[in-house]
Formats: C-alpha cells, sequence, structure tokens
DNA sequence: AATTGTAATTGATTAATGTCAAACCACAGA
DNA sequence: TCTGTGGTTTGACATTAATCAATTACAATT
C-alpha cells in the first residue's frame, strides 16, 4: 500500500470508529492491486470474499438476470462496496466491474467479520453505513416506481448540477449509455428524453450540460429531500 | 403490554441478544397502542419519534410523489419497521398505515439509539437487520429493473406459493389492487396479468390461486435466488 | 489521411403499460 | 331484501418505452 493511502481509508467513517489495533489488523490482512478496465471483479452469485474498497478509478456494480443487464450504481474513491455481504458472509447479488484502470484495497471478508464481532466501534459504524446505503436504496425504488424517464433525467440532472457546486455548465460523469442504464432505460430512450428537457432549458453538447434556468426544469422535475436527498 | 407479548418480542433476532438489563429499559418506556384500520401512523417526511413493532394487525408502507403512490411493502406480526431512520435520527422516507385493526408496540427512537450506543449486542444485532433489509431491497430493484410486469407477477405467484408450503392452491394474502401497486403496475394491468398467465397453467378465482403445473409457470418466471431469494 | 470500433443519434415500428369509462361483483349495513 | 360502496374486470384508447435498423460522430490506431 502506499504510504498516503492508510491514513486515507483510516478517514473513512466506517473505519474512524475502531481501535488502532483492529484497524492495524485489518491493514495487514489486507491485499492492494491495480486492475484494467473491464476487468469483472465480483460475479453476482459468487460468496463474498472481500471488502473492496476503491481508492482509484471507477467501478461499475450491475446486475443481471436471462441475458438482460442493468447498472446498479458507480463507486467512485474513496468508498467501499459489498459491505453488507461480507458481514453477512452472504453471496454477491451484483457484479462489480472496473470502468477505468483501478486500485483497490481487499479486505478479506472473514477479517471483517472477526473484528466486527469483537470491535464496538466498527459494529456501530456499520450500522451507519448500512443505514445510509439502505435509505439510498429505498430513495432509488421511489425514483423508480413514482416517476417517469423523463422525470428520473430531469431529477438526475438537476442533483448533477448541484454535485458541481451549481454551476449553470457541467459535464456528465459517465457515459450515456450507462446513465440510460443506471436510470433504468434504453439508450435511445435516453438521447430522446434529453431532446425532450430542451424546452424547459436543457442544452446538451456532447458531454457537457448546461442548465439554464434551474427553477424552469424544476417545474418538469419536482425534486424532493425524500428522493433525491444525500443520506439526509 | 399483554403478558405475552414481551417474550415474543425479546425472542425476535433485534432484541435476542441484548442484555436483560437494556431490554427492560427498552420495554419500560415503550407504549402499546391499538388502531383501527386506515389510519395514517407514520407521515413521509416526518421526524422518526419510534421504532414501530407489529404484534398483531397489518401494516402498509406505502410512499408518494406529486399526487402519485406506491406501496413499498407490507408488514406483518411479529416486526419492525423503521429501524434505518430511528438509529440514524432521520425523517421516514415512507408512510405506514393501517390496513386492519393493528396492535403496535412503540418504542421511543431516543431509547433505541441510546441503548444503541451502549448494547454492543444489540448494535450488532441492527447491522443482521439492516444488511438483510438492504438486500432486500437490492433483489427488489433487481425485479423492478430487470423483469416485465408479466414476469414479476409470475415470480410472485411462485414465491407465494413456496410460502403456503408448495400447496397446489393458495390464498392471495393482499387485495388485488395493493399487490398490484406492490408490484408496480396498475391493478387494470394486474388484471389482464394474471389472464396472461392462463396459458402456464395458472387457474384463479377471486383470491384463490391454483398453479397446476410450477415447472410450467417456471419456464416463463425464472425465478433465481439473486432476487426471488429469503435473506440467503 | 484512411480505417476501425464503439458510442450516440435518428426514424420507423412494435410492445408494454397506463388511463379512462363503464360494467360487474361482493359484501356490509340499513 | 334492498342498496350503497368499493374492489375488480373489461374494453377502447393514449402514452410511454423498447426494439430494430440505419446513420452519424468520434476517438484510437494504422
Amino acid at each position: 500500500m502506499r504510504p498516503e493511502e492508510q491514513p486515507v481509508i483510516r478517514s473513512l467513517p466506517l473505519f474512524q470508529q475502531m481501535t488502532e489495533d483492529n484497524f492495524d489488523r485489518l491493514m495487514r490482512g489486507a491485499y492492494v492491486q491495480s486492475f484494467p478496465p473491464q476487468v469483472e471483479l465480483i460475479t453476482e452469485g459468487d460468496p463474498c470474499d472481500f471488502l473492496h474498497i476503491v481508492v482509484d478509478g471507477e467501478v461499475e456494480l450491475v446486475a443481471t438476470w436471462c441475458g438482460r443487464e442493468t447498472t446498479m450504481g458507480i463507486v467512485r474513491p474513496v468508498s467501499t462496496f459489498i459491505l453488507a455481504a461480507a458481514v453477512k458472509d452472504a453471496v454477491c447479488l451484483m457484479s462489480a466491474r472496473t470502468l477505468e484502470k483501478t486500485r483497490l484495497v481487499l479486505l478479506p471478508a472473514i477479517d471483517v467479520r472477526e473484528v466486527f464481532e469483537i470491535d464496538n466501534g466498527f459494529s456501530r459504524a456499520v450500522v451507519t453505513e448500512l443505514a445510509v446505503a439502505y435509505r439510498g436504496v429505498i430513495r432509488n425504488t421511489k425514483n423508480l416506481k413514482l416517476r417517469s424517464s423523463l422525470e428520473r433525467l430531469a431529477n438526475y440532472l438537476l442533483s448533477q448540477k448541484n454535485l458541481a457546486g451549481g454551476a449553470k455548465s457541467f459535464e456528465l460523469v459517465m457515459e450515456k449509455r450507462r446513465l440510460a442504464s443506471l436510470l433504468g432505460m434504453t439508450p435511445e430512450n435516453l438521447s430522446r428524453a434529453i431532446k425532450a428537457l430542451r424546452p424547459y432549458g436543457v442544452k446538451v453538447d456532447g458531454n457537457c450540460i448546461e442548465i439554464v434556468d434551474s427553477s424552469d426544469l424544476e417545474r418538469l422535475a419536482k425534486p424532493t429531500h425524500l428522493i433525491d436527498g444525500n443520506g439526509i
């Protein structure tokens, strides 16, 4: 592991509250590895052997069924994934693949469970992490069941604008076909949906989005912190 | 609280691992209350003041947006709901309403958080509860994004058949319009979908469902433990 | 500069799903 | 028994979204 990486991991909420001893123990058993793009790190249905920490790069979480595939999320540095499967010693419900060259820290799930059993600060941090994740998925379900694809796109663009600090224009952080899958639609449908937002002041040039007047778009999107909120 | 109720609650996985002292403490602060049908117990967006335990009756979890409404789940005895909001001291992302006369035990969320901070057995039990809940919602998301409404219905019927012990015929455990909402479709669409399953050996008479040959229906439904599993 | 591969777009079409209205049915209460 | 009420079903239709095919755009490579 690079000298700067261990402190970064330590500073994650998930690892902040545990004892120095137990953190060291986790780190001693950790593997660090770099992967090229398009590598399948985890396969849906396989047992979960490692808690994954993305320290650099980008990982896509995908789910499949009967030849169909959908993007469940994108993981960026520095954060973890498949925590639930790791602590429950269960099979993975999603596959994970690198989107670009990616550096991972892999904590053996068996170590994670062992430390989880003895370190109370860690087990409480896991609760927080899971509670936030759970509420995130509930929000996502509401988004899918209550909104049309156009409305989902409109709200996605508004939330991205916020993430970009409210700047009038910003770049899409992923390929459009991936965004389409994340939003639960086809690439063709996304392409048309983007056009359909033009009357609401959305201008698109390649990956660059410009929202002329947010309140215009909000009239359609009707964002709410009960769906579009971030952990609050 | 009735004499038989406290032991039942104690035997829930969530409360099994905590100390007797802390359990007593939670129970001393508990309210027990009965509600008639169609009472709104929790309103989406409100702060979460109590961890709810259904000891008798039936509660529906619903989410709304812009006048639209969808059923997110049904809670039956004996189990809890809004655990995540209670431990995080956050607003509720779903509303809850009684479907029939319902008896609830209400644990003040502030007590739950207090005990959570001091009782390590409890905090670990919360992890298990949340991890299972999280994985359940992930499964649900896959169900929604990867399957058509007909496929969701087919899989629902197969899982209900299993819950009924594999009996050839069984009763629907909820009104059809509620089932429709749970599956993410309209009542009209459900009605037609049921008919569309007739070629696959599904016979319906009111609330009674008969599946002539499961393997017939499975050819369409293609159930998998990665979507239709129960906590495994 | 030409070539290749992939993503993105566009148009035409089909399929899936929702909406609206009416009819039907079961059941509780008068 | 009658009668309202609300859930269910059905049909006609509208809307939404997926599919298929073709084209364009673009970036990487030769």
